[in-house]
DNA sequence: TATTGTTATACTCTATAACTATA
DNA sequence: TATAGTTATAGAGTATAACAATA
């Protein structure tokens, strides 16, 4: 599981290279390209990352100007995510990206065996931590 | 499915805390459980790692005494890599904690499902790097 | 006093390139 | 010259703890 993750992920990267993003850049801009802007909590529970190595991708995605941190109306702690332009088109060449090659990969396997895959991964992460 | 390795990496980590090792020391504790000495490349190959990445791993392992780096019959420029007592040990009880955790999460789903998820997992190997 | 996010620190993994010692 | 492994370097993710601002 951990190599099918790793040859995966590593497709995704080699795929976007041209946006020239770390995987939890892409991470991120995916769980954002609705438009709707986030907390920095809300996101990291998105994605299943720490605060602390949110911040970081976040200091860079906002450094390209892919981002921009805000307040958010009632509650000032909490910094507002939202998607400049270049980070909504960033965002629609990810997610277009990811769907042609989830239905090139899948294509070829019969509907059970997705199913099943689903289902175990399903069970896998409601074991965990 | 990053999560859902991410989960169950995170798992494993936890219910081995005892040996106080990390993810990639585990990997490679449990592909030598065997008893079969590998070389760098061989286990590199076998745990997807980078041969710097081993380095260090297997710099760690040697430390504590988990494995010896020996020079191989044939081709001195391969570098032996076999358990010791004390790594047999960890081998041990890493391949029985993982078979343990692998029976008790597959075991509430039908085996279609099972079935289904190593297809997938074989499908996306074969598409990777 | 508790929560949100950031900063600081230390360790691990990754990727690339340069290096050694053998072949 | 080619291969096996190591070393060096820089970037990125992780975990923990401490911290400022706000609630």
């Amino acid at each position: 599981m951990q190599r099918a993750t790793h040859a995966t992920l590593h497709l995704i990267a080699t795929e976007l290279v041209d946006l020239d993003l770390t995987v939890s850049e892409i991470n991120a801009l995916a769980n954002l390209a609705d438009g709707q802007g986030r907390t920095v909590s809300q996101l990291g529970a998105a994605v299943g990352a720490r605060p602390t190595t949110l911040t970081s991708v976040l200091d860079r995605l906002e450094r390209r100007g892919h981002i921009t941190r805000g307040t958010r109306a009632g509650d000032r702690r909490s910094v507002l995510i939202e998607l400049t332009d270049s980070g909504r088109a960033a965002a629609a060449v990810i997610t277009q990206t990811l769907t042609t090659m989830e239905t090139r990969t899948l294509a070829g396997l019969p509907a059970e065996a997705v199913a099943g895959f689903y289902a175990v991964l399903d069970a896998l992460v409601k074991e965990g931590p």
